[in-house]
DNA sequence: CTCATAACTCAACCAGTGTTGATATTGTGC
DNA sequence: GCACAATATCAACACTGGTTGAGTTATGAG
């Protein structure tokens, strides 16, 4: 909504190279970030970006060279993201289930910026394929594999599976779907309630599990 | 990729009314139903429906008013499925979790034909406003509330849309990003790993949970 | 200074897509 | 049998949205 036709800044629409330094790459990609979280893949057009970061939609295609390059560009898992869970899983067994419910919940839902990427991989995932890919990586190996796999227990890798996908399914109906009843909820309740539960997929009891 | 230009049944490309019972509406339905479940709302395009229907563009639109209003009449939870749901409810509270979590997976992965009217409304939840409404509801209200409301547990409400989105999340990791270690899983195992931990968060034991 | 090159904008193309109005054929009630 | 409604196709409109090619202005190396 800002700029449009004419940008509120003494640039106005002039027709070449733009004098001082160049920041327009970066911008754009920030614009699009923000699009491609919020609005989602095909929601997210071109000249809307083009838009907000004050630019010609041609440009964009110039710098990154089409639509989907610029979403690839966009859309990842920040690895920032991938430490923050290893981190999660140094210690002791007895607190994990809640120690990763908890650095799921702030990595995917803290400041912006950083869980950007994140949900526009997520409401990509349905659309684009790279999207699904990438969530299926994540969801497959590059999540809680690691960690768990030096775990001796049944079906190590299936359990990091569901938990992942599980975990994934409480973000989007806090993000994506907009549950009253999960948005209302803050965070530390969730991860009281959701710790114990992946606690009991990631550690089983020894005693049951088995009919 | 059937009919396009020339059906092969021996209607040919005709003008006006078929002769014979009318099936078409009931047939552009189900194409519908399908190709929505299959590739989402926008990706679905109401010409590639019409084909799929052999049948013209326009006469979709004329049955049902726009595209909007064809995926709504194909896109819902069926009541049989709630029914399901209630079902499981009944009993003891001992392995609730594990009939919750059959009765999830069962409805949502059970006979195509059944199942893509839930798959049309998650695929559809990120772009459709009425997908993502109908989802909300799902999760806010239909499911599990009048079952988990009439227990006597601490945020019944909030405990029941924390099942409804991972459980939601298990089946998009299964069905739409199609993890190879959740899809290789066989039902029963994933029950039997999922329903304790369901039954954790419906049913938290009476000794912890308040550090 | 000069000139290649990078950073820009403009106008337009092109393919799809939802949607509409005109028309043709069949079924049905009188 | 006949008018009217229901069922069907066809052609085309309007519009969006990705993409392209030509032209315009700055930067930076030689």
């Amino acid at each position: 909504m800002t700029a449009h036709t004419s940008p509120a800044t003494a640039t106005a629409t002039r027709r070449g190279r733009r004098p001082g330094t160049n920041t327009t790459r970066r911008a754009i990609l920030d614009a699009a970030r923000v699009r491609f979280a919020a609005d989602g893949f095909t929601a997210t057009t071109i000249r809307r970006v083009a838009a907000d970061a004050g630019v010609d939609a041609s440009l964009v295609m110039q710098f990154f060279r089409s639509k989907s390059e610029l979403f690839a560009a966009v859309m990842s898992v920040p690895p920032k993201a991938l430490t923050r869970f290893s981190a999660a899983f140094e210690g002791t067994d007895e607190h994990l289930g809640e120690r990763v419910v908890r650095a799921f919940l702030e990595v995917w839902e803290g400041d912006d910026t950083s869980s950007e990427p994140l949900m526009a991989m997520l409401r990509g995932a349905i659309v684009n394929d790279q999207a699904n890919e990438q969530l299926r990586e994540f969801l497959q190996e590059r999540l809680l594999v690691d960690g768990i796999a030096s775990r001796a227990v049944d079906n190590a890798t299936l359990r990091a599976g569901i938990v992942s996908s599980m975990l994934v399914g409480l973000v989007v109906g806090r993000g994506i779907v907009s549950v009253p009843t999960l948005t209302g909820a803050d965070r530390e309740t969730l991860i009281s309630i959701v710790g114990p539960a992946v606690q009991r997929v990631l550690v089983p009891p020894p005693t049951a599990e088995r009919p």
